[in-house]
RNA sequence: GGCCCCGUAGCUCAGCUGGAUAGAGCAACAGCCUUCUAAGCUGUGGGUCAUUGGUUCGAAUCCAAUCGGGGUCACCA
């Protein structure tokens, strides 16, 4: 790679002309800023301590014997302590050749290493909404990256399917539903169940206005109410294994998860396993136990576990209840270390909303303490809220939180603009529809994967979806142009041999920032941030739209430059085809 | 109140382990389609990088404090 080239060399002049020896990764290389002239820029003040010289001279003494050394440097400029290096053409020429000849570029070895990735999480009370939709898009996308960087990925997906929340929908469909199913009515399954949790809470509402002195606190006045009770009592027969319960929790959940499984496809994601609260929350209390015998969990008064985690900066937290019934983080504890004797994983990733911070320090630390040494792989990928301009989006805010109509809407956004700019003729019925797919998911997806994800994102039901500028359907665009070009190339039936051998200054940025895809990888997982491959996408786009702009392709001036400016094009599409398709994206042929 | 996260252009966001005159998009205005897709390209205006202090050759970036916003501190998940 050339900065680490740049680099030993550099540590090696500094060693045999001033006897310094210093760390090869305290040398800076960045890429030159576009108003310098050069492509690669050695910071050198920090070198002067080792040269005493002066910045300037020393980055003049560096740049001469690069110049000499390195056969690749072409020409050096010194401004104050930065040398910018221009590197030959045919460096460049040979590195965009490099990437073409290598049918795997962008694609890793195995690094023999396996990741567990737990990702979406939902209850099964409620359909999704858009705070699944950013778990999910950033969950697929790093599943995807890290499978590109070379770990073996296991996604799965942990439902929330018992408990109160379930156990209220049940009730209220008991009471008014009359047997209706989701295929009588004609709804989807999960806004089906979602809808007597709604009711349910309507009820709840209506029930408390024939009770008077209430408490002030709505949600302790709520549990007073029959419907209430009702729902307490259920959770209970639940716990019972009372089957007409049973039968009816079954059901419902069933017709939810049918209802997911369409917005799965719909947004294109996967899970290889799927964990149910319902089998895992008595997981976890041998853990407990184990704890216990080893001194690092102690047994409080009152007979409730809990962990002392002062030392760290955190607070006591309880482990298990003082009845002996498991909590969240028991069965997390259970569930963890089930994980771990199923998969063997090196890493496991949750994906999970900041608000839970607290909950994964404490659960790495007990693994931690416990003695596991999968424990230190743990890594909890927290991610920020999606808000609506005027603050969280509620649940009951109405239809611009649900993740189905989020995604209906971004459709009719894109079909209406599509229509609009009517390039389409000859399309049939399918592919329109399919082009409209394609073109609002990558709206939506891009809008939301470009933010980093500890960042929370102001979503604007009415503004946010473009499809201009910094966008997907940008990125997509190109795709589509560099699909005409290369089309039409093909039925000239050219074939590139020889190169032209200079380089105009868009062609030079364009395999520059080629050459900076692997890495743009490797970041993104090391930092478990796949806004940095988004943000390199939109600047690949762009590079390449200015590149199309200023420089004939297929009516080149001459042959050699023709055949350069078709390889660019056809890596460039490769590099976006395959990087958005990391993200959960696709690209249209056509648009 | 303790702890955690955030604060960059009117709006939405970049800014890699400290490096040059802080960048994009949207919005506004002005241009570019007899040549490969104008969902594009070019230009103009727009900034006390929340504030103050510190570290050093150099700070949007690191440290401390302050001010604003959010989260969390449940035997809920």
């Amino acid at each position: 790679m050339l900065e680490k080239r740049l680099r030993e060399l550099t540590a090696r002049w500094l060693a045999q002309d001033f006897g310094a020896k210093i760390e090869e990764t305290s040398i800076t290389v960045n890429h030159t800023k576009k108003e310098h002239e050069g492509d690669v820029t050695i910071v050198v003040f920090p070198l002067t301590r080792y040269t005493g010289k002066s910045p300037e001279e020393t980055a003049r003494l560096l740049g001469e014997k690069l110049k000499s050394d390195a056969d690749i440097v072409a020409t050096y400029h010194v401004v104050k302590g930065f040398l910018n290096l221009t590197l030959t053409a045919s460096y460049w020429l040979n590195e965009l050749q490099k990437i073409a000849a290598n049918t795997s570029y962008g694609m890793l070895p195995s690094n023999g290493q396996r990741v567990v990735l737990e990702y979406c999480g939902p209850n099964t009370n409620k359909p999704l909404h858009i705070g699944h939709v950013r778990n999910m898009l950033l969950g697929y996308a790093m599943g995807e990256i890290l499978k590109a960087v070379g770990y073996e990925v296991i996604k799965v997906n942990i439902y929330n399917d018992r408990g109160i929340a379930i156990c209220k929908s049940m009730v209220a469909y008991r009471r008014f539903a009359n047997g209706a199913t989701p295929q009588s009515v004609g709804v989807k399954g999960d806004h089906f169940v979602g809808d007597w949790y709604v009711k349910f809470n309507e009820a709840v509402n209506e029930e408390l206005q024939n009770i008077s002195d209430k408490p002030d606190d709505k949600d302790e006045a709520a549990k007073l109410t029959p419907i209430y009770r009702e729902a307490q009592e259920m959770v209970k027969k639940w716990e019972a294994g009372d089957p007409e319960t049973l039968a009816l929790w079954k059901q419902m959940n069933e017709w939810v998860y049918e209802g997911f499984r369409e917005t799965y496809r719909m947004l294109g994601v996967d899970f290889q396993k799927d964990y149910y609260e319902s089998e895992t929350y008595k997981l976890g209390k041998d853990i407990i136990e184990e704890g216990l015998q080893k001194g690092i969990f102690k047994k409080r008064a009152d007979g409730a576990v809990v962990i002392d985690l002062t030392e760290e900066g955190l607070d006591e937290k309880v482990l298990l209840r003082s009845d002996g019934t498991s909590i969240y983080i028991t069965q997390d504890l259970g569930t963890a270390e089930l994980r771990y004797r199923e998969f063997n994983m090196d890493k496991m990733i949750y994906v999970v909303a900041n608000e839970q911070d607290y909950h994964f320090k404490v659960l790495k630390l007990c693994l931690q303490k416990l003695g596991r040494a999968w424990a230190d792989g743990i890594y909890h990928l927290s991610y920020a809220l999606v808000e609506s301009p005027t603050g969280r989006f509620k649940s009951r805010e109405g239809k611009t939180a649900d993740a189905d109509d989020l995604i209906a809407e971004v459709l009719r956004l894109a079909e209406e603009k599509t229509r609009e700019l009517g390039k389409i003729e000859g399309l049939t019925d399918e592919q329109l529809a399919e082009l409209y797919r394609i073109i609002g998911l990558g709206a939506l997806k891009y809008f939301i994967l470009r933010v980093n994800p500890y960042k929370k994102i102001i979503f604007n039901p009415e503004e946010s979806i473009d499809l201009h500028g910094h966008t997907g359907p940008f990125i997509q665009y190109t795709h589509a142009r560099i699909c005409a070009v290369l089309r039409k190339a093909d039925e000239n039936d050219e074939v590139p041999g020889v190169f032209c051998d200079d380089l105009k200054p868009e062609e030079r940025e364009l395999i520059i920032h080629l050459t900076n895809y692997e890495n743009t990888l490797r970041n993104a997982a090391a930092t478990y941030d796949p806004s940095e491959l988004a943000n390199y996408l939109y600047q690949l786009a762009k590079l390449y739209n200015k590149f199309y702009h200023d420089w004939p392709i297929l009516n080149a001036a001459t042959e050699p430059e023709r055949a350069l400016r078709l390889l660019i094009t056809q890596q460039t599409g490769r590099i976006i085809r395959q990087g958005m398709k990391l993200l959960g994206m696709e690209v249209p042929e056509r648009m």
